[in-house]
DNA sequence: CCTCCAATGTTGCCAGTGTCAACATAGATA
DNA sequence: TATCTATGTTGACACTGGCAACATTGGAGG
């Protein structure tokens, strides 16, 4: 069922663009967001900026070349809203459960985008070193603060990399089955987030109590 | 670059094949297996098995619904395996640990076919009532240990449901993490489970010991 | 046995996709 | 001003999933 094309050709538009790129990128995006991965083609977007479909091949390689380059805004965002929420929530023992929270909330309420970070569109083939070094940047907004926190002693003295990708996996894992509707009827994610981070604080702090019983009182991330 | 078809149709079978539906499916899950998701192409498949591309329609209502079907055969796969690791493992503590084990090692000598069970192409819109049953069974491989766990005093006595899903939410974590190669550099893939199921096993456990203290030695899953 | 029909498989075709080669245009540079 | 190069366009092509119309068959009823 072919959608009604908004948006023919603007009348009178100079034939070269100006900074067709970042257009092209942009809109990208604002598909994905709206309609979703499927619907993100190369006439669409073309038409959509009223130039032809192949003007985006004087920017990117290929269509994967325009993910990935989606892909990187994406962890640049994610990033963005780690060290937030690690900073608005006062790097501290709590401002790391926001982190978490930040990170889940990130995919749901992207879910197309969050998938095209990961999903074998991309990394496969090229490696593509700005989206490699925007991940990093995404991971180490993760490794800092527990490395921080580490050396308050509220966490276990262990290889922060390590520690982080178990922490990574879980917000991950969480983020993946609600976008995939695999939470359907089990439980709500906020619920299960509160819940995993209850449980991921036992296992990893350093804290004194006895395992099985909750540490201090602690909770506030608005949920 | 198109590959060269091999296995033009024999020369003499019956028009009627017998047993297509079957034929289409394993032939799906096996181009999964060797090529990727990508190559499974309804013309592929009909050519490796010598029948038209469009024989497919007579069995399923299109491609989606042929990988769902791939997909409720990979659950099916999956919760076998599950079911061993458990039974096998002793259907104990350690037993527990070894179906993580198997959860992920599944996902990573699969990856495509696990991307199927998960990954859009399928669950959004029709909900395909077989696919659900199955995915329910591969979870419930993982409630009824831990209930189990819950009963014997080992585990934290809490919603299973909800542990469960934290813990699925653990694993299929590193399985995706996995699969779409965002450990490299970082981890081995058998080096986080380890540790992951060490920092699982002290937030969900309800022994004694403090936190922040390794439980008792525990430790045999053949890695 | 024959007849007929529903199930199964095939062929022709279509719109839609990513991509390339050849061409067009225009801003910058000499 | 002349020309060069970056940028954008047009016309193909091979490939995909899917439908409609047709072909072939095995089996059920007479």
């Amino acid at each position: 069922m072919p959608r009604p094309k908004r948006s023919a050709r603007r009348p009178s538009r100079p034939y070269h663009h100006g900074n067709l790129r970042r257009a092209l990128l942009d809109e990208a995006i604002a598909i994905i967001g709206a309609e979703g991965l499927s619907d993100v083609t190369l006439r669409e977007i073309g038409a959509r900026l009223g130039v032809s479909r192949t003007a985006l091949y004087r920017h990117f390689a290929d269509k994967d070349a325009l993910l990935a380059a989606v892909a990187t805004e994406g962890f640049r965002a994610l990033r963005r809203e780690l060290v937030t929420a690690w900073e608005v929530g006062g790097r501290g023992d709590e401002a790391f459960r926001a982190m978490g929270v930040a990170y889940v909330r990130f995919a749901v309420a992207n879910p197309a985008h969050y998938r095209v970070m990961f999903g074998g569109a991309v990394q496969s083939e090229n490696p593509d070193p700005e989206l490699a070094a925007e991940g990093h940047g995404a991971f180490n907004a993760l490794v800092d603060p527990l490395a921080s926190l580490q050396r308050d002693g509220l966490f276990r003295a262990e290889d922060p990399v390590l520690m982080a990708t178990y922490v990574w996996a879980l917000v991950h894992g969480m983020a993946m089955l609600a976008i995939d509707g695999k939470l359907a009827g089990l439980v709500e994610i906020e619920t299960l987030m509160q819940y995993a981070f209850d449980r991921l604080r036992t296992g990893i702090s350093a804290g004194a109590g006895r395992a099985g019983v909750d540490l201090p009182p602690a909770r506030s991330t608005s949920a």
